[in-house]
DNA sequence: CGGCAAATTGACTCATGTCAAGCTATGTGG
DNA sequence: CCACATAGCTTGACATGAGTCAATTTGCCG
């Protein structure tokens, strides 16, 4: 790996508490990869082989079955996707493929297994970062199950606008149709669900959005904390892997 | 806690690998305790003060938002339920309830965290039992997202056959509004989905379920080892916390 | 500028939720 | 032991939310 990406992938939460002797270790056993858009970087069912971090760009995972597909979540920098599998030795739920030109870190699955095993600061960070991502999932369980998809797109913008700053226009970050299955629609019905807002200040222009009525959209989309979590950028930062 | 029921504590996947001197430690500082039917244990938003692990009975976790409510899963022996909550020292996500009279063991959140820092058995353990956790609410919400009410159900009656050793007959665990719940319905849906499925061979009959066509009910519910498992019994032993 | 994919819109169908009534099973108290 | 009360379940009629299909329109990339 180039070395000027070292300390950023060092600084990762997950990597950060790890003995210099194991990263210098892993970091000589890992690829540093670029990717054009559309490529499909893994396969559910097939064996895990490697852990991915994505360093740049942004990759979708996704799941199908009986020839309907749906989208569980998207990866952006700097996070890793995939840990479950990769620790239980297990084949893939998800299949990912990126979403634009995206340079990946792609670690050997058993380098990551023996580390976990040998460095005790490794293996807490793994947990943390497993709990986290565990409760991410939970959080996007109770969306689904609880709140109708408008009120869902209302949460989403509310959220999108806090990670991206309380600023009045928010910018979506990937294709609407993406965005359509992550929150269990259709494209049609995310299209009207943006209407059915308008009313609430909700104003699309492209992949921009200004939201001008704060006030009434909150109103509408009762954000929780125990759903949408508190600090800042869950559903961009920390997804569900 | 009882001497008679370490044993069963001891031979938890989670608790398997710990060491002798951390078992004792943590059994000291356990409390086992009875609860009625219809007690509630844990209430989202209240920070983690127990790891709750189920000795008999069953557990019902379940979230609100809004005035709704939602089950997210059902814990039954011997399995322990919000390991996430404990280890990273946050908010419980779910709120729990007794289905009926249980025992349960309470352990400290801090005597998890501590032996969790100190036991690499134990660590390694739990990393195990979150990266399974993880894996089987992926898989959860696929089951939500891929499929319609009626596949789930299918799906789920196959799982427990399964589950029960393959027999014709198979009883339902819980009430059927708790399913319902479970399988993003309502209970009338359930009740409309269970005469749907009647042309597939299955009968109800209070809370025994014959299934006299698995043949046809396993082409209409397209079970796959990525979304239902393999190992047998997830949904029932393995939930997700 | 042209072509293609994405997004929107409309008309329609189907699935699912809602409300209300009735049924059934279970457990309790007389 | 029976009658009743209650909760759970079922059924029907209806409303509505969401998916589907098809036709345009928009916007982007070559």
């Amino acid at each position: 790996m180039r070395s000027d990406d070292m300390p950023l992938i060092r600084d990762l939460p997950l990597f950060r508490s790890m003995d210099d002797s194991s990263f210098e270790e892993m970091a000589g056993l890992a690829y540093l990869q670029r990717f054009p858009q559309g490529v499909d970087l893994i396969t559910e069912g097939d064996p895990a082989d490697f852990l991915h971090v994505v360093v740049d760009g942004s990759v979708e995972l996704f799941a199908g079955w009986n020839d309907r597909e749906a989208s569980m979540a998207v990866v952006v920098p700097v996070n890793t996707f995939i840990l479950a599998a990769v620790i239980r030795d297990s084949p893939y739920l998800m299949s990912g493929r990126t979403l634009e030109a995206s340079r990946l870190l792609l670690i050997p699955a058993e380098v990551v297994r023996k580390l976990f095993r040998t460095d005790s600061g490794f293996s807490r960070a793994i947990v943390d970062e497993l709990a986290g991502c565990y409760r991410g999932l939970v959080r996007e369980s109770k969306n689904l199950k609880l709140r109708s998809s408008i009120e869902r797109l209302a949460n989403y913008l509310l959220a999108q606008q806090r990670a991206q700053g309380e600023r009045e226009h928010v910018t979506l970050r990937y294709e609407k149709r993406v965005l359509a299955s992550l929150l269990g629609m259709t494209p049609e019905n995310l299209s009207r669900a943006f209407a059915t807002l308008g009313p609430y200040g909700v104003e699309v222009d492209g992949r921009t959005v200004r939201l001008s009525k704060p006030r009434d959209l909150r109103v509408l989309a009762k954000p929780s904390p125990l759903i949408d979590g508190r600090g800042g950028d869950w559903g961009a930062n920390r997804p569900d892997h």
